[in-house]
DNA sequence: GAATTCATACTTGTATACAAGATACATAGC
DNA sequence: GCTATGTATCTTGTATACAAGTATGAATTC
């Protein structure tokens, strides 16, 4: 792997894990210091970041950690509702929906004993079940410019399942999607889908701002170091 | 502007309109060359441009044009018509579709005799008037995306209004979208759009190969030189 | 004390040098 | 003639040096 694809991953991890807060100005020299490598591959990772709407670059004035903005997110939900949408109105006309979707059902349509109950489990399952949908799709493009807005959301969606209620309520939404599904009936579908990704993005709205409080504060050494 | 920026800009247009053909292998120094810089934001470029799906380059073993692929933009035409359907039922239910849409009526509802005939302003007007579209639909973010999309798309579109009829036909179809709309008809809007889109597909698959056989020709003496 | 100017430190932007790896081709061995 | 191996060349990946611009703060002037 790159050097420059280390860095990547890296400044990803720390912005997800709020060790780097949204607002936060740094410099490219303090990356490359932090990561143990010079600038030219922390430039490329950086300009990489920038285009995926995590950073942002001030002309020869530094960097800055994308403040939030609950807007923003919440278009981008929205852009989710609709390409998810499609999918499943595509998959209520083809006949072999039900195969398709084997692998979901076993998941999720299953004895509340066999349930997941870890929420780092339960989010990955749930991208999971996402993608499988779009996965129906059969088209490429759409696939990946869906997976592009999911990792945009990564960030604030991995908090929805630390809310009591949410893993449970996820098994319910997500089987009665697959349900709908099988019956052919497109208007429930869509209706189930977008009522749950609506649940998720309140979720999480609600969750995130006390998440960034507390990280602030767990970094504050660090910060008041500097 | 950045040299980068620069860069990326002469390079889009070179594979736009054909100065480096689909397939063509190239290195980083020999686009330095050429553009009278250093590699440095050569590869910034080469960067952006292979995010874009324009360029793809081998573990240093050099770059090639993206080959074209049909499959890929007939997906990304898919993505255009479902983001720009949902963006027209949303304006379907909104009351001040009336006022938003002034712009774009008066344009393209307008008599036969006060059209525009060059191609090249048609091609521009018709994204503004999509990009019009999707303006109306309150979302950034999906706005960006579709942007995105038509970018990746221009390389073929710009074709379509080379084709005899298609201006006049463009007018037509955009009007009959724009009276639908003002209807509140919401399913005859999307009915036509989608038709609109998919129109403009067919006739570009069927020039671009052509295009690219000439184009092919017309810079064999280059190709031979080295 | 307030405003202005200038110097300094710090930032990114760009060029260049070198390292590491891939490819192609010639050459040796059979 | 065929295969294997080694070498030369070309490619990108990375580090570093320098150029150009920005912000900050101290010194100066009023």
């Amino acid at each position: 792997m790159n050097l420059a694809e280390k860095v990547y991953r890296q400044l990803k991890e720390d912005i997800f894990d709020f060790r780097m807060l949204p607002g936060d100005r740094f410099s490219e020299s303090e990356v490359a210091e932090r990561m143990q490598a010079s600038r030219t591959p922390v430039r490329e990772a950086l300009y990489r970041l920038e285009r995926d709407g995590y950073v942002q670059v001030y002309f020869r004035n530094g960097w800055q950690v994308r403040p939030f903005d609950f807007r923003y997110f919440e278009e981008l939900y929205d852009v989710r509702i609709v390409l998810e949408c499609e999918v499943v109105r595509r998959l209520c006309m083809e006949s072999d929906r039900a195969e398709r979707l084997a692998g979901l059902v076993t998941i999720w349509c299953c004895k509340p004993s066999q349930r997941q109950v870890d929420p780092v489990d339960v989010a990955f399952l749930d991208e999971e079940f996402h993608f499988g949908l779009l996965e129906c799709g059969q088209n490429k493009q759409m696939e990946a410019i869906h997976k592009d807005v999911c990792e945009r959301l990564r960030i604030v969606r991995r908090l929805d399942f630390y809310e009591p209620g949410r893993i449970q309520a996820t098994y319910e939404e997500h089987s009665s999607i697959l349900d709908a599904i099988l019956s052919a009936d497109s208007s429930r579908a869509t209706r189930e889908l977008t009522r749950h990704i609506e649940l998720s993005r309140n979720t999480v709205r609600d969750i995130t701002v006390h998440r960034i409080q507390e990280a602030r504060q767990r970094y504050s050494t660090d910060l008041s170091r500097k």
